[in-house]
RNA sequence: GCGGAUGUGGUGAAAUUGGUAGACACGCUAGACUUAGGAUCUAGUGCCGCGAGGUGUGUGGGUUCGAGUCCCUCCAUCCGCACCA
């Protein structure tokens, strides 16, 4: 019987579902496995090839992990808030809720468009979720939690001493006892209270002094502003000065919004990198955001004047070096300490710098530019004064933006020092520093006083300690981690648990959680501003409180930092996860996702994740123990190539006429690149009336063609023509010419690129699963690559995978009743050797997550006993679960028909690897002549070195490799190789 | 500029601890078979050479009996960061 793969996998998914197959149990003794993949957010375009990559991978895992007697969550959902649904919204009046709801169980949206639908694409391709367990985080009952969550952060603070968070309550205590000049805590306040002020506060006041220490607040705060979304956006949300959805210019604002102050935890953030097992690079990206630097910050007093300019260094040691300061043209004492005689240049230069965006002052680092204030600081130690300037190498926005200049250590000081001719001071012990700075922490100090001497190292650590002694400075680490800002201007989001009273903020009660969102007449802004929400009616809201309800929404990273807990307790209604639960399911031991989630959501999750975690409510405080990130899989765009003629109208055209459009073949196009008799020969024969082809043949440009049209590289010229013909442009105005290949065909051009509508190459699973079935495709995707590179679509290989389905179908000899005809012998030993090999690689490749080395070792399993005529049932039963997780479908097929009951495969036992199946009497052992392999040699396994030795010597063809020379040396590794060396 | 990753046939790739480079698959060549199926089977396929043989994992060098693998140098491509004090 044929393998039949539409009928097989139909009837097991329906199975699956009925079953519930992969329901997780919450209790069970045995142990737990959590495996799960970034979610998606369901898009209407749907899925193409690229993005069940990583699905499949996870679900092969889990599947495994079944296998291997574990309790798997493996469970799925949508991370449904978005811009997308919005802007449609906007569009097409449609409520995003759904849109939403279509694109995920799919349907006919508004506009008449078919949606495939997110679920039903997912279940096609015969994952092993446990859908019981699906979250959405647009859904009330799921953003009833997020809510939760964001209260509680309101109600903390982070206290330094226990380094961890603590309940605000703790800090209004202490601030009644003692004030806040004790408190050691994460914190916006520059002033400080006693008990006595704190007491004497409005409450107003009192509400105001909170803010700057809740781990979510409310603060004018500088954010990017993106006038085209009507929204302001996270730093990781801003790429290059633009929005990273859409490319919208972005600029700075100063806005009321909710914060999160995730720079409490930059430091738990970066050390917890270090028991975690992702990539470097996604961890170097991490660092690199939070941005950690230690040093010190110091004060130098002005010449004139009672205010100090503030700078943080990591060289304290080479305070000696400083010969002047620069300070950021926008920094604030700019204009107060410029003496009359530069007011006009320093005024000048900060307009200049002004003008430039942020983008010209980063790409223009050659130019150096900067301005002398003609004011002095009077350095610290040496009491001497030091020229104060202003330049645009140094960012208001960093730091505090001004720095001491140490020519002779920092090479940007150096070229700052030698443009303006100012002095450079050498303090470091015999380095030349006449061509460069020395920018190395491993030189002596010298010209330094007490510093003098000591190696880098140790001068911090002193400088730093008389600093603070002499009171001009303390030690002091910095962070380039910025509080993230956590309000939207919009409307499809989570409504936040806050409402206003004379425009103090206060947090809804937990029993009237969660606030949906209110219905509105229109997404989009009122006409002063305001977001979206603040066209709802009072009678909208589902609760009202005080004067008005919060009008901004949460982020798109709100509901996908927790969301890898609510899947273990999906239905809570009292609770965000029960504590038994998480208890018993710990965090998550395999995450596979994109790593452009890198610095937003992988940081988010992680930090909220600590907060939790301090809070009691998990026990971990990192959300993923392993990560994965699956590179993407490219399109493999196929061009046409179009000779253009030129065409002019002037000239009366006789009847009938059309213009001329050349296609020409790729191989026909390259030859007449290099042949350009051929090309003149060409032009002479297309030349008529009225047509000219272009005189450079290398403006023959490529246009792309629909990928489904093309079939290893030949376009189906017909179904071209006709695509062509029904486009206006070609339709009656020309003819059409195709020159083609010798054989008569027409081949394409090809490139890899990002999948993407316009280039038509476009590959979706649905289309594939239909031909191939989607054991194939979940195989093939494994085939082609390891899982993080990145690597093009390409379909041609797929025949090879479902070949081997085939081929394996076949080892079961399936007569046409339907029964496989199989031995109960005791299987033959180079069945068995073949199998456990087998079993061996597969689980070795599977525990180092090497997908597409264990659909090799399938197919070489399969040839083998393909070859030796194996039809043994002992050995294909173990074969089938070997299978089963990469191609379930067919192997559940398989299964029952070995005679076992349907559904008990996914639970079936992996089988055991017994090394003493791959023990053989003789080996080849491959003999070579100074490391160059000439010949193999049968020989007893169990022979010594010395016998081996002795046995390679006696062999014929040795002497002729030898060449009458005696070798100097043998080496003989058992079991492995010979070498002789002469 | 800094950091990370990757360079192996016509193509996707394999080689897990230094031990037969190119497994497996696509494609291609030649043939067989047929109830014409994206079937199956046989042989071949890194490059040069009729052959013996030579040569070969981005470049150049080194360590080693032996290097795709380890060390150094340079080059290319991709990704991230970037006047970070």
């Amino acid at each position: 019987m044929e393998y039949n793969f539409i009928d097989i996998e139909k009837n097991w998914r329906k199975f699956w579902a009925e079953n519930k197959t992969f329901k997780a149990e919450d209790k069970s003794q045995k142990p737990k496995f959590y495996v799960l993949d970034m979610f998606p957010y369901p898009s209407g375009a749907g899925l193409h090839v690229g993005h069940p990559l990583g699905y499949i991978a996870s679900d092969v895992y889990a599947r495994y992990k079944r296998l291997q007697g574990y309790n798997v969550l493996h469970p799925m959902g949508y991370d449904s808030f978005g811009l997308p649904a919005e802007q449609y919204a906007i569009q097409t009046g449609q409520h995003p809720a759904v849109t939403t709801k279509t694109n995920i169980e799919g349907g006919t949206d508004n506009q008449g468009n078919k949606i495939a639908g997110y679920r039903n694409q997912l279940d096609i391709m015969g994952f092993s979720f446990d859908w019981d367990r699906e979250v959405r985080t647009s859904s009330p009952e799921y953003y009833k939690w997020t809510q939760w969550i964001f209260k509680q952060l309101y109600n903390s603070y982070y206290d330094n001493t226990a380094d961890k968070a603590q309940t605000i309550d703790t800090l209004i205590a202490t601030f009644e006892a003692n004030g806040n000049a004790d408190v050691n805590a994460a914190n916006d306040c520059d002033f400080t209270f006693s008990a006595e002020e704190w007491k004497a506060f409005s409450d107003k006041r009192k509400e105001e002094v909170l803010q700057m220490y809740r781990l979510t607040f409310l603060a004018d705060s500088w954010v990017n502003w993106c006038p085209a979304l009507g929204t302001v956006l996270a730093n990781d949300e801003v790429v290059n000065g633009v929005s990273e959805r859409g490319g919208h210019p972005v600029e700075q604002k100063l806005m009321r919004q909710w914060s999160m102050r995730i720079k409490a935890y930059a430091e738990r953030l970066l050390t917890g990198l270090e028991t975690i097992d992702w990539t470097d690079s996604i961890k170097d990206q991490q660092r690199n955001w939070i941005g950690k630097s230690v040093g010190a910050s110091v004060q130098f007093a002005l010449e004139s004047g009672e205010d100090k300019i503030e700078v943080f260094t990591t060289r304290p040691d080479t305070i000696y070096g400083v010969s002047f300061m620069v300070l950021a043209p926008e920094h604030p004492l700019v204009d107060e300490i410029t003496t009359a005689e530069y007011a006009e240049a320093v005024a000048e230069y900060k307009k200049q710098a002004s003008l430039k965006s942020e983008r010209d002052r980063q790409a223009d680092v050659k130019n150096i530019t900067g301005q002398n204030t003609g004011a002095f600081a009077i350095h610290p130690f040496t009491g001497e004064k030091v020229q104060i300037w202003i330049g645009d190498y140094v960012l208001a926005s960093y730091g505090t933006g001004a720095v001491m200049a140490v020519p002779c250590g920092d090479q940007r000081d150096w070229d700052f020092a030698k443009h303006f001719g100012i002095e450079i001071i050498n303090i470091f012990e015999g380095k030349d520093i006449s061509e460069a700075a020395y920018t190395e922490k491993d030189a002596v100090i010298a010209n330094s006083d007490f510093l003098n001497g000591l190696p880098a190292k140790k001068a911090i650590k002193l400088a730093i300690f008389e600093i603070e002694k002499r009171g001009f400075g303390k030690g002091k680490t910095q962070y380039r981690l910025r509080d993230a800002v956590f309000s939207r201007q919009r409307y499809w989001g989570e409504p936040f648990p806050v409402y206003y009273k004379d425009e103090m903020p206060y947090l809804v009660d937990d029993q009237y959680l969660p606030i949906t969102l209110p219905e509105v007449d229109k997404y989009l802004p009122t006409e002063d501003g305001e977001p979206p929400l603040a066209r709802a009616e009072k009678s909208a809201w589902n609760h009202f409180e005080g004067d008005r309800m919060e009008f901004n929404t949460m982020p798109g990273w709100a509901g996908s930092s927790w969301y890898f807990l609510r899947y273990m307790d999906p239905k809570n209604d009292n609770e965000f996860v029960a504590k038994e639960k998480v208890e018993y399911w710990q965090n998550v031991d395999l995450y596979i996702g994109g790593s452009e989630h890198a610095t937003g959501h992988l940081l988010y999750a992680r930090f909220w994740t600590k907060f939790l975690h301090d809070l009691g409510y998990v026990p971990f405080d990192e959300p993923f123990k392993k990560l994965i990130n699956q590179g993407m899989i490219l399109g493999r765009s196929s061009f046409v190539y179009r000779i253009p003629t030129i065409k002019s109208s002037s000239i009366i055209k006789p009847p009938n006429f059309k213009f001329l459009d050349v296609f020409i073949s790729l191989n026909r196009l390259n030859q007449l690149k290099s042949n350009p008799k051929d090309w003149t020969l060409l032009k002479e024969q297309y030349s008529t009336f009225g047509n000219e082809l272009v005189e450079d043949i290398n403006k023959a440009y490529a246009i792309p063609v629909d990928i489904n049209i093309v079939d290893n590289d030949i376009l189906d010229l017909e179904r071209y023509r006709s695509n062509l013909e029904s486009v206006n442009e070609f339709k009656e105005i020309t003819d059409l010419k195709f020159i083609l290949e010798d054989d008569g065909t027409y081949i394409c051009g090809h490139e890899v690129e990002k999948m993407s509508k316009s280039k038509y190459n476009v590959q979706t699973p649905d289309e594939l699963v239909e031909k191939f079935g989607a054991d194939t495709l979940r195989m093939y995707e494994m085939f082609l690559g390891p899982l993080e590179q990145a690597k093009p679509w390409d379909t041609k290989g797929i025949n090879g995978v479902h070949n081997f389905l085939r081929k394996f179908w076949r080892l079961f000899n399936i007569d046409e009743s339907g029964v496989a005809q199989l031995s109960n012998d005791a299987p033959s030993k180079d069945a068995l050797k073949t199998l456990h090999k087998t079993i061996k690689k597969v689980g070795d490749d599977l525990d180092r997550f090497s997908f597409n080395t264990g659909v090799s070792n399938f197919m070489i399993c399969v040839n083998e006993l393909t070859d030796q005529k194996c039809n043994n049932k002992a050995i294909l039963e173990e074969l089938v679960i070997l299978v089963s997780s990469y191609a379930p479908h067919i192997c559940e097929e398989l299964w029952v028909k070995l005679g076992n009951k349907a559904g008990t495969l996914s639970y079936a036992k992996f089988p055991e690897f017994n090394e003493a199946n791959l023990v053989e009497a003789n080996i080849q052992y491959p003999v070579s002549f100074n490391g160059k392999m000439r010949f193999k040699i049968e020989l007893p396994t169990a022979m010594n070195p010395k016998e081996v030795e002795a046995a390679v010597l006696a062999y014929e063809q040795t002497q002729k490799y030898l060449e009458g020379n005696t070798p100097k040396k043998m080496i003989v590794v058992p079991g492995k190789i010979v070498n002789v060396v002469m």
